[in-house]
DNA sequence: ACAGAACACTTGACATGTCAACTATTGATC
DNA sequence: GATCAATAGTTGACATGTCAAGTGTTCTGT
């Protein structure tokens, strides 16, 4: 009996590879967003507005487009524009409607928020290294070209 | 640059290879479930919706209390609740207090409920399947060796 | 047998993810 | 240059995930 299998306490065996994949794939990512997120409770954020304000200080002085944010989550518009209301309640993120382009909303990291994300890289490398730390470097790798196969894929 | 760092646009390499597993582990994840989810739009039921269902036919004649439920989904109690109250009116699932343990809530599949997941079977391999199409068999048990055991590593 | 701990949920509050519909701008065309 | 399509966001409705607190039930120890 694979290990997946006992987990999910399923007696019949998985109908196919790939749905034993998916199930994996599926289970293991829940699991480690948790790990991260727990990293993150003490700061009263969660794991998606983080995700927010380390886009947000890639982007620097020029600012983001809402849409744009929402493209390197791999997020719909709705999810975001409440996700920056949060973080602008909270005075992380400052947003202004853009002068050229009146359609558009660009968004910065207030000084608190570039703070904060400052504090937080350390503890965030630390709770990912952990989260993979059971895989060798070369085992690391390996997965890691996997998942890249799986996302060119579609 | 990986791939991964043109996906999310960011011009900073990952700080550390742990972090850059963590974020394609997720990122793989949501665009798999997305896949698996689409197939099953047309009979408006949702992922987690049809993973109780699926949990409860495993299950049989005898019933599963809910937090059990929970325990073979990974998912907390108050969410699993919930879900059932939807399925219950939907007709697909049926519940009831057990005479034995009264704190315990029993559920089963209905009729309805035992047709749909069995519908469903083919459709679902499928999507299952072609998600992980684009990995041989080879890669495919590497995969899941390597998810497995990050997961026995928590 | 009775008090208190442990258990199995349930409920309420809030963050997030998804879809559809709506508003405001901008661009594209005849 | 007025009209219509395309863009960029917002809003509403609902499913789900999380935590904390509340409600019955059962178990444990004395």
């Amino acid at each position: 009996m694979s290990p997946l299998q006992r987990e999910i306490r399923q007696g019949k065996p998985f109908r196919s590879r790939g749905q034993e994949v998916v199930v994996a794939l599926i289970r293991t990512a829940d699991l480690v967003r948790r790990v991260v997120g727990r990293v993150l409770e003490p700061y009263d954020i969660t794991v998606q507005q983080y995700n927010v304000l380390r886009i947000l200080r890639g982007a620097g002085e020029q600012g983001l487009p809402t849409l744009e944010i929402g493209l390197r989550m791999v997020e719909h518009a709705p999810g975001v524009t409440r996700l920056l209301d949060r973080l602008e309640t909270k005075g992380l993120v400052r947003r202004q409607r853009c002068p050229e382009d009146r359609r558009q909303v660009l968004c910065w990291l207030t000084p608190a928020g570039a703070e904060l994300v400052e504090k937080l890289d350390e503890p965030v490398d630390s709770a990912d290294a952990e989260a993979v730390a059971m895989l060798g470097p070369e085992d690391q790798e390996r997965l890691l070209r996997l998942l890249d196969a799986v996302r060119a894929g579609h």
